[in-house]
DNA sequence: CATGAATGAGTCTTCATTCAT
DNA sequence: AATGAATGAAGACTCATTCAT
């Protein structure tokens, strides 16, 4: 194993087990033995834990941030086309690294860690200053209502996510739908909160006419 | 301090404790001393710092549960206003319990203690079916839509709540409300919370004719 | 073994370690065991090494003090024979108390406690203001020179002991002294350097005339 | 930096770092980082940690070892006269290199490292021979004292500096030298303890007549 | 019934050294 | 000859729990 593929091995089983036990509940023991790599090698790579986490939210926050710079740009589409889009975008990420947004759930929570409560705050403002965009600009096509809370209309998508996120096996016990294969249930559930988040981003943002 | 005041001492502290630090962030000692009783009463009291935890949500549980039994029974009321009602109860709940909350999404999150997974699992089967009584009482008198989707409609509610207690700082600042006092600024967010789930669960819910 | 005796114990044992390994050079297992006690005990009753070192030096600092209150005070003697006195008595002391003063020795060189470096430096400044006194009234009865260096005579009585102390077993083996046993050897040595320090004293410090 | 300077940055940083922090508190790591040399430098030059220690004492242990072949030999000086110039070299050698002396005296008390307590042994005896023989010259000349103790004599000269060099910084700051520039300061503290010494050694040596 | 004292297992981190290149 | 990467051992300390009183 060399060392760029003992590090990112490092980084993967620390996700992991930082989502299933949480951050104090993990020891770098457990990471490393699971990893398949020596115990020093986390203060070797990282400098402590805290430090392997700090890496980790440096991974991963890409992933986190809006990508919408191109979105923006297109002229073709209009601002519900955006904001439905990037709905989608938001949803499927979230879904696909559930383990991080694991993470980053109970760490906003429980704020210790200073480096990593700067860099979500950061990312919080982006975000929110993207999604201004966006909304200023349906605004002044006329395709959006005046007044948009833009922190709540986030905290709204966020907060149906996360909670999906969470109840995930419990949604699907409730609607008996055990017996559908893993992926597939994955892709249903998925549609279904893009699609209840952007009927309700519709209700909130756009004018009734 | 006798020994009701000592235990109650206790959940209060550890409850305060864990949501600011975590569970395994925060050490029996801790609690013991912030609440200036003996270290060996925890285990004494409660069996184990995990029998704390747990003695925590059963005091706390009840708080979570829908209290909608007189509710439901109330024929001066329509459907919606019974909604609106449970809503307005469940917001003025979480953000008057925010600790309890927090400790609450976390442990959802990491899953480690089975009798708080099974506490929780069973309060959301139950909370999930009175909602789904209300909500079939109002198919029946033709005021909600037919197909309802009952645990993503909790999710809604819950996620949006949970994150913007997650939020409430973030909140309070991207809104320039630093100044407004306390309280009020807490009552302001409660009453914009509530509102815009009720907007929302109209949009989601009821009949548009 | 009972509570004060195990305190004593890690004390004592630490003593000896500290003495003859260095503080850094000497693991709290190494205390710990040999002093038959658990490991833990040592955070418990110190809070750390480093304060196990500062209590260590509480103790024994008293026994660095002068003890010249009384002597000052006893008009009867003159002050030559003060200061022999506290020659002797402070010679009796190092060579009794040989190990913390190899430990007081190098903890002043290395000094990066900062506790114990107050410490010192108090205990220096008091021996110096009181050996003053001592020296001002034997200036003023005209037993003594004018001029004098307290420092340096408190130097040159710490260093020529120190360093006696450091050559013991050098000096015994040089003087062919193999034979004679520990404890009159013990005597031997403490006698010549008493009186050599009482030599140089007088020298330094008398009027002759 | 070649070879030959990398060897010497070493010894030097290991050197200013055993004499600020100790042998066991100084990290292997710390000297080479600070020395601005890889790490696995040290062992591959000196060995171990242990004999770089040895390496740092074979380099600056002929600054210990009395240079008094010619001084001996010289009969255009009494023997007063060579002891005195004795005295003054000691005591510029050990004012100039502080640090090393610092770390020896350290060393000799916690004598760990056997190499080392058999150097020093070693120069100690040479020492104190050479100086014996100095003496024994001054007796046949009827300069000095029948009878002189030789390791007393050294241990006063040394424990006298090294005491001073101990107290260094306590000795300006009571003697309310702080505003007296460095430079100025050493060669006043050098001289002070150069002339005590001499003073002492004329007492404990010279026939009176 | 209540508790101060005690403990062994566990924590993260640092260490001097070695090895493959 | 020289080194960046790697490691096992050891470091000090904290933990939840227990037990004798």
């Amino acid at each position: 194993m060399s060392s760029r593929e003992k590090h990112s091995q490092l980084l993967d089983t620390a996700e992991r087990l930082f989502a299933l036990k949480g951050f104090e509940g993990t020891s770098v023991r457990d990471i490393a033995d699971e990893a398949g790599v020596n115990i020093a090698m986390i203060s070797y790579y990282f400098g402590s834990k805290e430090k392997l986490m700090e890496a980790l939210f440096e991974k991963r926050i890409g992933h986190i941030k809006m990508r919408v710079e191109n979105l923006l740009k297109d002229s073709s589409l209009s601002s519900i086309q955006k904001v439905e889009m990037l709905i989608e975008e938001y949803v499927e990420r979230v879904m696909r690294d559930k383990q991080f947004h694991r993470i980053m759930v109970c760490e906003q929570i429980i704020n210790k860690n200073p480096a990593i409560i700067n860099l979500l705050k950061e990312i919080k403002l982006k975000n929110a200053s993207i999604i201004g965009e966006l909304i200023k600009d349906g605004q002044k096509k006329g395709e959006f209502k005046k007044k948009v809370d833009v922190v709540m209309l986030l905290s709204v998508m966020v907060g149906i996510v996360t909670q999906l996120m969470i109840n995930h096996d419990y949604y699907r016990d409730f609607n008996k739908l055990q017996d559908t294969p893993d992926p597939e249930f994955e892709k249903l559930l998925q549609n279904r909160v893009s699609s209840y988040i952007k009927k309700i981003f519709k209700a909130l943002l756009v004018n009734e006419s």
